[in-house]
DNA sequence: GCTATATGCAATATATATTTTACATATAAT
DNA sequence: ATTATATGTAAAATATATATTGCATATAGC
């Protein structure tokens, strides 16, 4: 299922996938099949995302009702 | 870093990494490594020890200080 | 002493996240 | 019409998470 969270917090921040991906060091392809959900991506880079957009990793990877 | 509050809410569990390996369908070494902070684990492996041991993901891999 | 459980560590193999490169479409501005 | 930005998608290559197997030590109980 697509992370809307995520989506939704970096274009509160004003960023495209690429600005976010150049912040992060990952490429604008990793941020957008994430995005997407179509990737499981490492706890570093959820991190680094998380602190870029000011958030926390519950803000934006998960979900009380995830099994 | 070692992963010390994954350990911690384990232990508190009474669980073995084995028992935590089972329960998420992963190896004891990969919990083990995890705890000593020697991995760097993908999200859903994440979310499904968190579920497990009854936590967040911000409960067990989220640092204030961290960059 | 012996056995079982828990954990650490290391080498190799496998699965998969991520990068790289490329091409596509849509939109907005000039 | 053209240029630039933003995004989606896909194939191949690379990096790395994870599994597998094996051996080691420490501890607790019998």
């Amino acid at each position: 299922m697509e992370n809307i969270k995520l989506k939704l917090a970096r274009v509160e921040k004003g960023m495209s996938q690429q600005n976010l991906a150049d912040l992060v060091g990952a490429t604008r392809q990793t941020i957008g099949l994430i995005e997407k959900g179509k990737y499981n991506p490492s706890l570093n880079l959820c991190v680094k995302i998380a602190k870029t957009l000011d958030r926390t990793l519950n803000d934006l990877f998960w979900y009380e009702d995830k099994k």
